[in-house]
DNA sequence: TGTACATCAGTGAACGCGCGTTCACTGATGTAC
DNA sequence: TGTACATCAGTGAACGCGCGTTCACTGATGTAC
């Protein structure tokens, strides 16, 4: 087949379809995207999403799930590229990988978390979900087991960082944070409140044990 | 006229419409909210929300107002009921307000940070919002007046105790984390962290600084 | 107390539109022989 | 190398629907005199 020739067969339509969610969520928001005009982005028949992901909720859906992966491998490497082992340095580095995520991709970070919009029941979106779960879990409990924790249960200090990273990449996408802090850059922010909640709640087994209780 | 006769005039018209959001997306999210519903849940025509709000953005953003009212409302009463004057212990009030209100008003929460729903320009919208920061930043302030931010900027701890909050009533909205924690109530949850947090974050001064630093 | 009139609240019909889904189809590809 | 056939990818027309907005209207209320 020629290379002047349009293809029928288009070689990748799904990712391409993906690609055309995340345009259309940032021009028309979550709840502005079509099936239709998503299709019309990415240049074919308005029928050719529902062929592949068999109705608009199963394109979100693969669109979350694909955020998922992304979110699970920006943390990651944000984490490997540490020069140090350092448990609790690892953390802040994972809190910066998420946030770094979701400001860079805000149409997959909004989406992932819109259960309104989504197939409960996917089972790869399940399994991506868990993965994400998996690796904070992971870091801190490796703190808990080199003695980061101080006696305070993984559980609460989990939904604590948890909710910090998640809070503070919400709210900069919302614009509260840049309205209210005059700061540009959501990485400066990330770095110095990840920083500072590592800095306190997570201190090294050696520091007087006073702070920590 | 007779009681038995249904009125002409509502009497609270704008104040019905604005339940009927909350039902509204309630059961269809977000997203699935329609003038027509909305007027339909309340026993009027279609064209009475327009008549009182202009149109759907701005029916809208009169209910994320609404919620703006009630989240300051809901922080401040935390606080207040305080038996002590302790400043940190007042912040983890009021962080415990922020999630009370968020998890028991789900709709006006998720709504109040859509910024694609709702009019940017809004004199009351904008005018709720600054209230809700302004007790936030004076909170903090005051902690740092009597010495309990240990020279940490006060702009960082704004940002760390907000997202915390924040993050933590969004995750919980969504269903993550209680489907982690396996926690039932998100009160419980909200006050082991927000007591980490403060505990870790804002020691009183008379604590050895070396935590703080 | 009564009347005239302005204002406000809510109606209901009409409009054009874009939506998601369905379905019979056609074109392209790959495989078996 | 060629042919037949199954499978997969994408098309395009059709469907019924609910939507937001507009507008001329009617009913109720309040005020001035």
């Amino acid at each position: 087949m020629s290379r002047w020739v349009v293809a029928y067969h288009h070689g990748n339509l799904p990712a391409a379809l993906l690609d055309a969610v995340e345009s259309a969520i940032a021009d028309c928001g979550v709840s502005g995207v079509s099936l239709r005009d998503v299709a019309r982005r990415a240049g074919v028949s308005h029928s050719a999403p529902a062929h592949h992901f068999g109705s608009k909720a199963g394109m979100l859906t693969a669109f979350a799930t694909l955020g998922y992966r992304m979110l699970v491998e920006s943390v990651r490497r944000e984490a490997d590229e540490l020069a140090t082992e350092d448990c609790a340095a690892r953390v802040a580095a994972m809190g910066q990988g998420y946030v770094r995520f979701a400001v860079s991709h805000p149409a997959h970070f909004e989406l992932m978390f819109r259960a309104d919009l989504l197939d409960p029941d996917d089972g790869e979106l399940v399994e991506a979900r868990d993965t994400l779960n998996g690796i904070l879990v992971d870091a801190i409990e490796r703190c808990r087991a080199a003695g980061y924790l101080h006696g305070r249960p993984a559980k609460v200090v989990v939904a604590g960082a948890w909710s910090l990273v998640h809070g503070l990449a919400a709210l900069w996408i919302s614009g509260r944070l840049a309205e209210r802090t005059g700061e540009d850059d959501p990485q400066r922010v990330a770095s110095a409140v990840t920083e500072l909640f590592v800095q306190a709640v997570l201190p090294p087994p050696w520091q007087v044990s006073s702070c920590a209780r």
